[in-house]
DNA sequence: CATGGGATTGACT
DNA sequence: GTCAATCCCATGC
């Protein structure tokens, strides 16, 4: 695997992730919930430009932006197309794999749904922090790696985009249809459309 | 240097 | 349903 991946258009992959999983500190999960940012659209923190903030969402693909939100959370997004462009794919939500106890006593709630259901739980459950900004998500401290072969291909689900006031038209949020995992219901006329 | 705005979450009415 | 917590960083003076 190389970060030649990564090179593709965001919205591909961020279709695309849905189903791998993310590994760290010996605590893991399955990618059930994704949403794609690329630097034409003023929702993507890239929109204003190469700034000390956005300088690894125009860098390299395969590295990992992470950013904090309201002050409180660590978002983990992994950074997709050629250097120069200004995209990622913001990790929304997993499946719990391994460490379960882990993101248990790290979250301090039992309930499997509630541990990775959203992008500050799942950094937090993972452990996931600022200083891992930039980082290779290939051979680095935070582990991407695609689905088994076998793994079978599941519905999926398209809608738009949750928390933001620009670009909210666009239809760039991917979930693993049937999922308990995800961050959110679907909004009744969202649910529908699949794209296995 | 001061200000304002979040790609959220959990607690509370 | 409402709302506050809290910090990074872009922007503007």
């Amino acid at each position: 695997m190389s970060a030649r991946l990564f090179a593709g258009p965001v919205v591909d992959l961020a279709r695309e992730l849905v189903g791998w999983t993310v590994a760290y500190g010996g605590v893991s999960g399955r990618i059930v919930e994704t949403e794609a940012y690329h630097d034409s659209e003023p929702a993507c923190h890239a929109y204003v430009g190469r700034t000390r903030r956005t300088e690894v969402l125009f860098g390299p693909p395969g590295r990992a932006y992470v950013y904090r939100s309201y002050g409180i959370h660590a978002l983990l997004n992994v950074v997709v197309e050629p250097e120069g462009v200004g995209a990622a794919v913001l990790l929304r939500a997993l499946e719990p794999l391994d460490g379960v106890e882990l993101m248990r006593m790290r979250r301090g709630l039992e309930r499997q749904e509630d541990l990775c259901s959203g992008p500050g739980k799942l950094t937090q459950a993972l452990a996931i922090d600022l200083e891992l900004n930039g980082s290779d998500l290939i051979g680095g401290p935070i582990r991407l790696a695609p689905p088994d072969r076998s793994a079978d291909r599941v519905p999926m689900a398209v809608g738009t985009r949750v928390g933001i006031t620009k670009a909210a038209d666009l239809p760039w949020r991917f979930c693993e249809a049937e999922s308990r995992f995800v961050s959110r219901p679907w909004p009744p006329g969202d649910r529908a459309r699949r794209a296995a």
